[in-house]
This record gives C-alpha cells, structure tokens and sequence, in this order.
DNA sequence: CGGTTTTGACCTGCGC
DNA sequence: GCGCAGGTCAAAACCG
C-alpha cells in the first residue's frame, strides 16, 4: 500500500512473535525524509511476515468488549491524533482461524513513532487506544506495578508495570487518554520471551469513517 | 508468607 | 549549570 504524504515509517512488532513490521503514516506534525532503513521502511517496500501474537485476551477466552481504535497511532511525544488518510488501506494480513462473519484480521498494534532518543534496535514499542472502561486491560501477561507518574498536560496519571515473568523485561505504560477518558492509552516496550496467549483480531471498517477498528479476537489456544 | 501495590525519593536526559 | 519532566527504585503497606 502507499499512503500519500507518507514520511516517518512507524515501526511496530507484535508482542510474542519474532516479527517486525513496518507501516508508513503522514507525520502528525511536519513532514520528513522517507529515506528509512530496510527494516523500517514503509509498509509497501517490503515482503511483511504474516505471524504475529496478541497483545489482548480476555480472562475468560472470550471477546472483550473494548474497541481498540486502531488508527489512532501514538506518539509518545504529546502529539495530536491525526486524520486517518482516506488512502488508507489494511495491509494484508493471514486469514485467522474462525473469523467472524464480515471480520478482517488486522494488527491491533498501532505505528508507534520513535522518538529519537528512543532510536536503539532494541527499543520495540507499540501503543494504541483502547475503548474500555478498565483501567488495566487483560492481555493475558501477568503485569507488576513498579512506578505511577503524573504526567504533564495530563490530568491522568501514567502507571508502569513489567512483565513478572522471571527473565522477562517487557515494560508497559498505561494512562487514560487525556482527550477522551473513556480511552486507556497503552504502550509496549520489549518483547515477551516466554510463552503467550495466541489470540487473533478481526477489524471491521466503519462505513461511516472509513475507520478499522477491532470487532474481535479469537484465542489460537496452547 | 510471598507476591503485588503504593508512593516518595532518586536518577537521567533534555532544553534553555 | 539549572530546572523540569519522565522513568525507575525500593521500602512499607496491603492482600490472598
């Protein structure tokens, strides 16, 4: 796919599946060099890998109720939701196991920009909104409070939690979208290095905006 | 009793 | 160099 205006390539890797990926968005604000390197080009330059593990699952097994807006990419740097581009097309992904009816699987992870202190390799880093009343959302990893912070030009604070998988570095932040509180903000930062919930999302397109968002999700199971 | 949460202090990077 | 903001540490409290 291409997006037109496109610039900073907003890398992404789902949690659990040694993969990367790469998406190209307009940037929120200004412009920018597509000059990328070959990992982290726009999403239509490469051969994508078609695999990737679930960031969510309810703890029942079941669909969660949450609407991951899928479009809205995040900066961690403040900036605004931009428009999605009426360009914009899903890219292409595995047909999951069981899809529901008028369902198309998408990545729930949304672009995340790396802000240029966080330029290290290592750094894998995705963030999205997500449409739920819960606080803490069950991704089906078991998560240990270690900081909470108030965050400037947020009313909401910031809480950090790791994975309390011995050996496991994963990180994640969650906060309450300062915009719109019936919005939890969440960003990843690492890879699990043990076993996780398989779990496929399907995305419908809302006709009326012509935004994805997730309809559903099915566990792959052990 | 062990694991988790809370929370103030501390550390680090960045902008001025 | 200084102040600010974000991220982490660690001790105490809490909970099952």
């Amino acid at each position: 796919m291409t997006v037109p205006g496109a610039g900073t390539a907003y890398r992404y890797r789902a949690h659990g599946a040694d993969v990367c990926r790469s998406m190209a968005f307009p940037t929120p604000r200004g412009g920018g060099s597509s000059s990328l390197p070959e990992n982290n080009r726009p999403y239509s330059s490469g051969a994508a890998s078609r695999s990737f593990s679930p960031a969510f699952v309810s703890a029942a097994g079941g669909v969660l109720q949450q609407q991951l807006d899928v479009l809205d990419y995040l900066s961690d740097d403040g900036g605004a939701l931009p428009a999605v581009p009426e360009t914009f097309q899903a890219p292409p992904l595995p047909l999951p196991r069981m899809p529901p009816v008028g369902a198309a699987p998408v990545m729930p992870d949304v672009g995340y920009r790396a802000h240029p202190r966080d330029a290290a390799p290592a750094g894998d880093k995705i963030a999205f909104r997500t449409r739920s009343a819960e606080e803490v959302l069950d991704d089906g990893y078991k998560w240990r409070k270690y900081g909470k912070k108030s965050v400037k030009n947020s009313p909401n604070p910031r809480n950090y939690y790791r994975c309390s998988t011995e050996g496991c570095s994963v990180k994640k932040r969650v906060e309450r979208d300062k915009d719109d509180v019936n919005y939890v903000v969440t960003m990843y930062e690492g890879v699990h290095n043990h076993a996780s919930p398989g779990t496929v999302y399907y995305a419908s397109q809302d006709p009326a905006t012509g935004r994805f968002f997730v309809a559903g999700m099915h566990s792959l199971g052990p």
